[in-house]
DNA sequence: TTGTAGGCGTTATCAG
DNA sequence: CTGATAACGCCTACAA
């Protein structure tokens, strides 16, 4: 019963027969030894962990996203290390290199939040790519070196764009919360269909404050401003929530008035009334197809660095039906 | 420029000449060099990481517990190890072993849902709590040996609940979702409000099947069935958005036919039109509490086995206003 | 102030 | 199939 036989019980190896396989089980039940797993990370040199970071973890999108990748890695027996970064760079940097310096064996970087505007502000991103996997979800960087999973959210707004319009939307706004890259992604959406039917998108975006009563005195302040609209497209469910407000205090018919759309599929598009139209950017499938790759990847597997999906329209209450 | 050298100059060793630290650290920074996280751990038997136990992440109030937990940690230099178990009994203890091996150096359980009604299925908490210490937010042990950290769920619904009948509420009910830990103690607070008032609150409090359109339905049930109310406290904000919709179907006015109170102070209760009066427990205090004392019993200090807090009433626009 | 050497608890390699 | 032994990379006496 040398320790060298303990480690192979362990392990599960074949070349251990069946009576001291017993004995080692019985001795290790009767002790209440456990592994220790530092011990072992040295030797193998994993922990079978990874690195998860987002800007903010109660983000009902993001919760979610967190919850289904921790789901499926934790299926893989991989642990999950959350590191909530906020908005800024620094701490982007920052947190990154703590994770990186407790050795996961990957990061997944969820929410689009992590693609910077200026090219060499993403070269930490780079870096951390030469030592492990790194996984962006909804976040392309420009090259290569990281792996990305990408809902086509420019599809889905241009999509809801042009139905709000075939159902009788004449003027239709969007509102976003920032120009992240989805953020990006979408205002693009709506900007090429308002292209195609003759209309000017930049015109008809606004960047709209955050919180449910800043949105809706916004709406309040470019209805003043003499900027009429019977369509509002919001880049997320909790802006759509806004608009819905907005109309409610205005006085405005939903969906008769004014359409309204969100984004996500977040409790947030059930809890109004009326319920809203939204897409749903499929959160599961995005973590579980995250980290079907990057289970691949760590077995070494060669897996395509750019996958996209489409998104799903939910139609509800504050859309007209169609036809 | 030994090894031991450099350990010194990575621990901040005050044994070190100005000259050589800077030498060391050239080294370090023009090799790339990153000190291995495992063989640190394996000396001094900790990776600074506590586990963080949740049924769902994705629930709209643990996420921000989880949330302000990691953030807490972080500021320590605590890693955090998140594990979502869901509300079955197995899986919790499954992956709190998960956790503890992988000597974390604390467990922090967030939410009700880990005090199970016999006593017996605790024992596993028991057992964790010798080999680590074991917060619990939300919830107690009988006995001891883990740390809790509790709102006062009890009193703050006892309260909301005397507020609506001073308000004139005569025939109040009490909705919830399930008999965790602090499901049980707000069904007392109401209970107790009752008796006060001579009514039985036992009779008056339902199970409502998750979910808003089955609140929706539950409650058009209850009046099928000619339970009348006016007052309708509810044990998340999610059941209170559900009340909201349907007092809006119903034709009742809000608040001056019913009046609802949720509870957590969540989004959601922001997103209803109208507005839900509801409580905030308080999850920032409840993690900023919970994480400086794990600090301390991690230095080795004594501190209290149980602390509570109470939570706040936030007055809104579905309960009438005072006088 | 610096260097040497032993130990932490595994896994993996090699003999037996 | 099983046992001895050398890594793994860091920390910490202890010695210089």
């Amino acid at each position: 019963m040398s320790i060298a036989t303990v480690s192979r019980v362990l392990n599960g190896s074949d070349k251990v027969s069946e009576s001291t396989r017993k004995k080692v089980l019985d001795v290790m039940e009767r002790s209440g030894y456990t592994p220790n797993a530092f011990a072992r990370g040295l030797g193998l040199n994993t922990m079978r962990t990874v690195g998860i970071l987002c800007a903010d973890s109660s983000d009902i999108y993001l919760a979610r996203v967190i919850y289904w990748l921790e789901r499926e890695l934790r299926k893989n027996s991989y642990a999950s290390m959350l590191c909530c970064t906020g908005y800024h760079l620094p701490e982007k940097e920052k947190y990154l290199q703590l994770l990186l310096s407790r050795s996961v064996d990957a990061l997944i970087l969820a929410g689009s939040q992590f693609i910077e505007e200026n090219a060499q502000d993403n070269a930490y991103l780079y870096e951390a790519a030469k030592k492990v996997p790194v996984f962006l979800l909804n976040g392309v960087l420009p090259g290569s070196g990281a792996y990305s999973i990408v809902c086509d959210d420019a599809l889905a707004v241009k999509e809801m764009t042009d139905e709000l319009i075939a159902l009788g939307c004449r003027s239709p706004i969007f509102l976003y919360r920032s120009l992240s890259y989805s953020g990006k992604r979408k205002l693009s959406g709506f900007c090429r269909s308002l292209t195609e039917h003759g209309m000017n998108g930049q015109e008809r975006s606004f960047l709209c404050p955050a919180g449910i009563p800043e949105t809706v005195r916004f709406l309040q302040e470019l209805e003043a401003q003499g900027i009429f609209f019977d369509g509002c497209l919001a880049s997320d469910d909790e802006l759509a929530v806004g608009a819905v407000k907005y109309a409610l205090e205005a006085g405005r018919q939903i969906p008769a008035d004014l359409q309204i759309t969100g984004y996500n599929n977040s409790l947030l598009s059930l809890c109004s009334t009326p319920e809203i139209t939204t897409a749903d950017n499929r959160s599961e499938f995005l973590c579980t197809t995250a980290v079907s790759l990057l289970m691949q990847v760590l077995e070494g597997k060669d897996v395509p660095e750019r996958t996209m999906y489409s998104a799903n329209l939910i139609r509800r209450a504050t859309t007209r039906s169609p036809k």
